[in-house]
DNA sequence: GTCTATAATAAGATAGAC
DNA sequence: GTCTATCTTATTATAGAC
């Protein structure tokens, strides 16, 4: 049994792998990156701080595997399905993504931390924003074609789309009552629509 | 000269306060507050951390000296001037922000920071963005009158555009040559516009 | 693979000298 | 009003036992 249902030594070195991100995560949306120790994550999974930097050479290395652990789930989710991406699609990522605060705060909260200076997520976060302005413009091309309501063309458009996706995050995270993340988007995406507008 | 340009000993304290406020708003922009210490602030200011403390008994009545200080600048620049507020006024502080890439950094931090649990700024935050989308709400009223496009309302609009405003920033602060923050902002404007859609 | 032990810093805050 | 000195606690990371 030693070789059980998840497989042999390096799989449940994996598991492990991914339960600390798993850990590290919550602990990053509850208390921020630089509020986050490796005791407190060590303690989540059952380990000491010398545990934990058996599967994670340094704190910084944790983050990178969190970061990681985010962009596979970002592709699986939505780069990877860019061929037949819609805006449609992406409203549906808002949604799912409303049904996981724990993310979208932790997200939140390193993307804040990411513009000072030297932090370890700065350059994901910058190449993260240039790719997203990249792909939403694409994706509005797609979907509008090259002329947008105010006179706007995608690529102008794309930096305000992926704005307000963060903004209301924000603002969601700090009232969720009060806003409703899927239903702002959607009434973003109606202002860039040439067809929907003046409806009542 | 004991009561010189500066006047008595009480002005000579709010100097030292506004002092150390402005230095503890620069370090949080650079490091965030959780990674701004006390020491920092003081070599700063050419104190102690004890020094400081005798100004602000606490880490964190330090960080409400921060807040309060850019409330008192927010009403000085915008809600103080809220009966003849208009839209291009509110373009006009974009562009004065975007002279003002520390102060703006500052509080992009603080407000990722702030979503965290049990965070010094949450409540600040908080009441900062539910007051905004209200305000928001009145300007655009005041501007575009019931009906916006995409069949939006005033109270539906305000959001997006605090959330616009907001990622814009985020944008902004980590690809300056790629974002033109006052230009973007413009652009959503015109998207809200009634009377300049369809525009080439 | 995980631990104990410990190194090496650094933090916020307090007491009391000056 | 500002300092020195200190308390207390927490941090990341390493070395080496088991």
């Amino acid at each position: 049994m030693t070789r059980g249902q998840q497989g042999g030594r390096a799989a449940q070195a994996e598991a492990r792998r991914a339960a600390i991100i798993d850990a590290a995560t919550t602990l990053i949306a509850e208390r921020g990156y630089q509020g986050t120790s490796l005791a407190a994550v060590a303690d989540r999974v059952g380990l000491t701080p010398a545990g934990v930097l058996h599967y994670f050479p340094s704190k910084d290395a944790l983050l990178s595997g969190v970061l990681e652990a985010r962009d596979r789930w970002d592709f699986a989710a939505f780069v990877g399905r860019l061929t037949d991406a819609r805006l449609t699609h992406l409203e549906q990522i808002v949604e799912y993504n409303a049904e996981r605060p724990d993310l979208v705060q932790a997200f939140t909260v390193l993307a804040g931390e990411s513009v000072t200076e030297d932090h370890p997520a700065r350059e994901f976060f910058t190449e993260r924003y240039a790719k997203a302005r990249a792909d939403f413009a694409a994706l509005l091309r797609a979907e509008f074609g090259d002329h947008l309501p105010g006179g706007l063309t995608p690529e102008r458009a794309a930096p305000l789309l992926l704005a307000v996706m963060d903004g209301l995050q924000v603002q969601w995270l700090l009232a969720r009552d009060d806003i409703d993340l899927a239903a702002a988007c959607r009434d973003f995406v109606s202002l860039l629509s040439p067809t929907q507008r003046e409806q009542t």
